[in-house]
DNA sequence: GAAAATAGCTTTTTT
DNA sequence: AGCTATTTTC
């Protein structure tokens, strides 16, 4: 049977005969009991893979989920020796099950089966025109706050009602905002990313014989960092795998309570302790062993988290040895820091004879990695910096995708109107303004309106027809999008609009340039996924059988362009560079690194908080799980510093350590004198380089 | 008066 | 690094 489990974890793969909680701290192996778990599932208990689904946050944790279901299963048979079906196994984001949901069950919700995805930059717009003002700030407010309201099923009316009973003038203008921005969508055919769980949980929760289907369908589920999931995850998780008349609950959900860190977009703890009352006979199984870290970075961990009122008991331990002691390095200011940190991390680098992959640099807000990369650049020292945001949302790509979108689903105005004026084809502000108001009267969409009878006695010659010449082409590509092959539907398009030319019109030289290489990289993307007959090892298989309408062979255009809002390019590109990693605590979960240093570590700044928002208790609770995050990516030795002086303005201001740094409770001496002022941290740098012979390599990114 | 340059400021991020 | 607000310059 599955060896190389201790017997928490095997326990926590075996068991079946309920709903199961897997409380895995840090380190303790949880995504091997999850994809142990599915084999378990197949080749033991005789599943199929199309009844199992495994769901995750992030596309890339779907991914790696399924290469390692993919590597543990590799050349196994079914008991009958037949192959086994992996791609059938649903291993996928809750978004995008949501989307296949909502796909096949569109007609169920009132929408048509090409419904759009609107993007956030797409919401934000919806919101803007609402609002009618230009402040980002309260633009991304309401959106938040709208988005909230969705995640926790709070449904237009009664955060209304809510608004009118709490008198918070800024909270009822965003429900009336929400109010019209669910119409807009529902108008535009489209749905958001909340939506996307929102919608699928409501139907379930009203149409039993839909629910039935689904959970026929799915009958055992795994969820991967529950403690990250949001009141509307939980509805959908609950209906389709919290059991029925006919059926008893079967899932597994894995998570870690103390690693919560994503309360403010909505995710709650509320979901983690739901789980024992509505389900009584929860089995709650502990991963207590690290595999990761030192005792002494574990005990450290513990000792800080043990501040957090505990949901569930838990304290890791560990097999390793006690390791290096935990440093903790006062800086005079950020540049201190900066230059320190790059300094210890050369020689200890030297030292130890490591690599620099072997480094992570880890911080509270993304702003603090610029020093550090100046820093890393002038020393040559290569580097990563995590995250950097994706290349769905560049905006060569949104343009070509707004197309896309349009030719599925012409209701989608916004698509309509980014792609009639990108790149600009004679269609100004005055035509789409007088577009948009004889729609708006005839209740139909811009799409439908420029074809209609009777825009033609609102608009100029010279107006309507490069209208008219737009739409009909869509028209036409629309049609063939269906039927042929979507690589000659997409090399007409991109043919028809001559995007190339415009990207060279309107931006300097280097600009044009790499947009124009991002088109081309997302296009042959878009083929591959087009003509590819199923999907080859390790790649995407959110798809079901073909019976099901998905994973068919060869998609159409139209199929493809419905999948695209979710998808991200993680295949082919990965190149892992001997650099130090430069990353948010956010952005770090989950990865682990050898050797870590945690900057920042101030008041202020790790328990972050603002001038004008008080700190709640929750607050800074959620700041201790991110410091308990951030020592818990350290394998070998951890280094954490603080800065007494930080310039902002004009001005420099006094800081104090974290309160974290004393919840610690190092008794170690405190960390080996670093402030040895004899020597600049520049001049040390000098001597480090000169002592290492000469530079090192040029860096990356 | 409008465009260009510069100074200041950032919570966290996915779908 | 990117975005906004403000100042500088023609």
């Amino acid at each position: 049977m599955s060896h190389g489990l201790n017997s928490a974890q095997s326990e926590a793969v075996r068991y079946l005969d309920g709903p199961c909680l897997v409380l895995a701290g840090a380190g303790s192996g949880k995504t091997r009991v999850i994809t142990q778990k599915i084999a378990h599932l197949i080749e033991d208990k005789g599943f199929e893979p199309r009844h199992i689904a495994a769901v995750t946050f992030t596309n890339k944790a779907a991914k790696e989920m399924q290469e390692r279901i993919g590597k543990l299963m590799e050349g196994k048979t079914t008991r009958e020796g037949k192959r086994i079906p992996l791609r059938q196994l649903t291993v996928c984001t809750f978004h995008s099950l949501g989307v296949q949901i909502l796909r096949m069950e569109a007609e169920h919700v009132g929408l048509k089966p090409q419904f759009s995805i609107m993007d956030s930059d797409d919401c934000f717009g919806l919101i803007q025109e609402q609002l009618g003002t230009t402040d980002k700030k309260l633009i991304r407010g309401v959106q938040s706050t709208i988005s909230l309201w969705k995640n926790g099923m709070v449904d237009p009316e009664a955060a209304i009602a809510q608004a009118a009973v709490s008198g918070n003038a800024d909270e009822h203008q965003a429900a009336l905002v929400y109010r019209n921005y669910v119409a807009t969508l529902n108008a535009y055919q489209a749905v958001d990313f909340d939506d996307l769980i929102r919608l699928p949980a409501e139907l379930f929760a009203r149409n039993e014989a839909v629910q039935l289907k689904w959970q026929n369908r799915l009958r055992y589920f795994l969820v991967d960092e529950y403690q990250d999931t949001n009141a509307c995850q939980y509805q959908l998780l609950k209906l389709l795998a919290g059991g029925s008349h006919l059926r008893a609950p079967a899932f597994t959900a894995v998570g870690d309570d103390d690693q919560a860190i994503y309360g403010w977009r909505g995710a709650t703890l509320d979901n983690l302790r739901g789980l024992q009352t509505d389900f009584p006979d929860l089995k709650v199984i502990k991963l207590e062993q690290n595999y990761r870290s030192t005792v002494r970075i574990l005990e450290a961990a513990n000792a800080v988290i043990a501040n957090n009122p505990k949901l569930f008991d838990k304290k890791l331990w560990s097999e390793h040895g006690m390791g290096d002691p935990i440093a903790i390095h006062p800086m005079n200011d950020e540049e201190h820091e900066a230059e320190s940190v790059v300094f210890r991390l050369s020689a200890h680098k030297f030292e130890r004879r490591a690599q620099f992959r072997d480094y992570a640099i880890l911080y509270r807000g993304n702003h603090q990695a610029r020093l550090f990369e100046q820093i890393l650049r002038r020393e040559r020292i290569p580097y990563v910096l995590s995250g950097g945001q994706s290349f769905f949302d560049k905006a060569e790509i949104k343009d070509i995708c707004a197309y896309l979108r349009l030719i599925a689903n012409p209701d989608d105005d916004p698509a309509f109107i980014r792609a009639i004026t990108t790149p600009r084809r004679g269609v100004g502000n005055t035509t789409l303004e007088v577009l948009g108001t004889f729609a708006g009267q005839a209740k139909v969409s811009l799409f439908e309106a420029a074809m209609m009878g009777g825009i033609e006695g609102k608009l100029q010659p010279r107006q309507l027809e490069p209208l008219r010449v737009f739409c009909e082409s869509m028209v036409r590509l629309a049609d063939r999008a269906a039927k042929d092959p979507a690589t000659e539907v997409l090399d007409d398009l991109m043919a028809g609009i001559h995007y190339e030319a415009y990207l060279y019109d309107s931006f300097d030289e280097r600009q044009a340039q790499s947009r124009w290489t991002n088109t081309l990289e997302f296009l042959e993307w878009l083929k591959r996924k087009g003509t590819k007959p199923e999907a080859a090892e390790g790649e995407e298989a959110t798809g079901y059988d073909n019976a099901d309408g998905f994973g068919s062979e060869g998609k159409n255009l139209l199929e493809l362009t419905q999948t695209v809002a979710l998808m991200s390019m993680l295949e082919g590109r990965e190149e892992d560079p001997d650099a130090v990693r430069l990353s948010t605590l956010h952005a770090s979960k989950g990865l682990e690194y050898p050797h870590v240093f945690l900057v920042g570590v101030e008041e202020g700044i790790l328990p972050h908080c603002r001038e004008d928002d008080d700190m709640t208790d929750e607050k800074i609770e959620e700041e201790r799980r991110l410091m308990y995050v951030g020592i818990t990516r350290a394998q070998r030795s951890l280094q954490i510093s603080w800065c007494k002086k930080r310039k902002r303005a004009r001005e420099t201001y006094s800081c104090q350590p974290s309160r974290f740094i004393g919840e610690m409770k190092l008794e170690e001496a405190p960390a080996p004198k670093d402030e040895t002022p004899a020597m600049s941290p520049k001049d040390r740098l000098g001597a480090l380089k000169a002592l290492l012979g000469g530079p090192g390599k040029t860096a990356a990114g």
